[in-house]
RNA sequence: UCCUCGGUAGCUCAGUCGGUAGAGCAAGUGGCUGUUAACCACUGGGUCACAGGUUCGAGUCCUGUCCGGGGAGCCA
């Protein structure tokens, strides 16, 4: 007999007609023996949240040898008829009539994904088996849409996807400590004639690191082929011990030539929109999940976001109303002082109940590439703060006059001289151009409602935690 | 890195005034059952994070180290 292969989600999509033999491949999530005579075996393959029932009678050969003695995590083989359910939960079940066990579960017992709640610490503990649970799977296949959203949103707004580099020799970004990528041995350092470590015998013969953002780069490709994109990793050798760092993350970086902060403002907003409004037509089975278990408002407040624009103030119409209100802050509001996160917090959480953005912060608190305003004190910088979550997004317009560029620079105690590759941007054919950088993970976690930025990331890198 | 709270069974936790250990879940066995967070009964399961100190006696008090949670800074 032809034997055909579905998956779980193939089946409880209709893929598959009510009489056809099937075999489904996958993990045991339960079983429950019934005296009628038979067991129910649930099986989950990841491909949709839920898993697929089937229902084993006690005349197969291995039912007392193998199926009773199944337990979850046992891998498994599973053939039978499919058929309408009489049972609730399921529209669909399989009248089994072979399984065969491909992996035992060696010791229940101590089998580290017991079938019940664990706490979302443990399961971290565990992150290469911790992907076998609901909550877990479920942020993956959100994690995957996310991205294949993105990218399909730029391609139909007619971005190019453009890598930049991994390994850069950009320095003072002004971003943060970045990682040193060197071949030198570490026991018998190169010196030069003061002593000072010889990066000339390092293997680019410079000084290196991972990037800590691909904006630069991306400029130049901006600069020539109008609207690109980057979507890649990012690190960051912050001593950041919170829920919303990771030494190693995913960032989406957009660069749009001819726009000014406004049109930088509006991308944002879309994109966030796109992948909002995608996430809850596509991954429904896994949001659901999320809003019964995770978060209960997290499809009510993304429903409620795609009915109404963005909200948009100024830093210095934020500062007004930060001061304006009856909230006590820890740390006092003053024109010219960085927003603390609880005066983010109070902006987006507690005012507005909504995605903010708030535009034109001092030029002292900001990097040197964004575009300094008519005011000659703020700069055309924007953060999209989210509730629960916080700064979702950074971005700007940049700086495309090369003499106010290299006035920020020293300003900011950089050497215009070791950006020549960068200030040639402007020497030739310069236009206004902005963009920003989309923190993939923090998305994730806003959609999940996920409490830890540890939690959407597969095998996460933060300080002493570079484990599997 | 700073502030703060914690580390006790496979997991989540309780443990009073300092007197050698408890519950729920999970697991095992049995019962019941077209079940689906199953239910009922019984059973097994402990280097109380680690090292030192105080004490007749420490899970409990003190010191140090390691690890984790929450908050802050850095930012996406």
């Amino acid at each position: 007999m032809m034997m055909a292969y579905y998956t779980v989600d193939n089946v409880l999509k209709g893929k598959a007609s009510v009489g056809e033999q099937i075999t489904v491949r996958g993990w045991v999530r339960t079983r429950r023996d019934s005296k009628a005579g038979i067991s129910f075996l649930t099986v989950y393959d990841g491909s949709c949240f839920a898993a697929l029932q089937g229902v084993v009678p006690n005349t197969l050969t291995n039912y007392d040898t193998q199926i009773l003695q199944l337990t979850s995590g046992c891998s498994v083989e599973m053939t039978g008829t499919l058929v309408a359910s009489t049972g609730q939960g399921q529209s669909y079940e399989v009248q089994v009539t072979d399984v065969k066990v491909i992996g035992w579960v060696e010791d229940p017992e101590t089998y580290p994904m017991a079938p019940k709640r664990h706490s979302m610490e443990y399961l971290r503990e565990y992150a290469h088996l911790r992907p076998r649970t609901n909550i877990i799977g479920a942020i993956a296949r959100v994690r995957h849409a996310a991205a294949q959203a993105i990218h399909r949103f730029f391609d139909e707004q007619g971005f190019l996807w453009v890598s930049t580099p991994i390994i850069t020799s950009n320095d003072c970004e002004g971003a943060g400590e970045m990682f040193r990528v060197s071949t030198l041995d570490l026991m018998n350092l190169p010196k030069d004639h003061q002593g000072n470590i010889d990066f000339s015998k390092d293997f680019f013969g410079k000084e290196t690191f991972l990037t800590v953002s691909g904006q630069l780069n991306g400029e130049a490709y901006c600069s020539a082929l109008s609207k690109i994109y980057t979507f890649g990793p990012t690190f960051r050798a912050e001593n950041s011990n919170t829920a919303r760092h990771l030494a190693e993350f995913w960032m989406i970086e957009p660069e749009m030539a001819f726009a000014d902060l406004m049109d930088v403002a509006k991308l944002a907003e879309s994109l966030l929109k796109y992948v909002f409004a995608d996430i809850l037509a596509r991954r429904s089975d896994d949001m659901a999940f999320f809003a019964e278990w995770v978060d209960k408002t997290c499809i009510s407040r993304l429903e409620h976001i795609l009915n109404s624009s963005f909200e948009m103030m100024t830093y210095t119409e934020a500062v007004k109303q930060l001061q304006a209100c009856k909230q006590t802050f820890e740390y006092p509001v003053e024109w010219g002082m960085d927003l603390q996160t609880e005066h983010e917090r109070y902006l987006t959480e507690q005012l507005l109940k909504r995605p903010v953005i708030i535009t034109d912060y001092p030029a002292r608190i900001k990097a040197f590439y964004m575009r300094m305003n008519e005011d000659n004190q703020t700069v055309a910088a924007m953060d999209v703060l989210v509730p629960g979550v916080g700064e979702i997004i950074g971005g700007s317009q940049r700086e495309e006059r090369l003499q106010q560029l290299d006035q920020r620079m020293r300003d900011s105690g950089l050497d215009p001289a070791h950006y020549g590759w960068y200030r040639d941007l402007r020497r030739y054919g310069s236009v206004p151009h902005g963009g920003f950088g989309l923190g993939f993970e923090r998305l994730i976690n806003y959609l999940s409602g996920a409490a830890n930025i540890r939690e959407v990331i597969p095998f996460p890198r933060t300080p002493k935690h570079a484990e599997y």
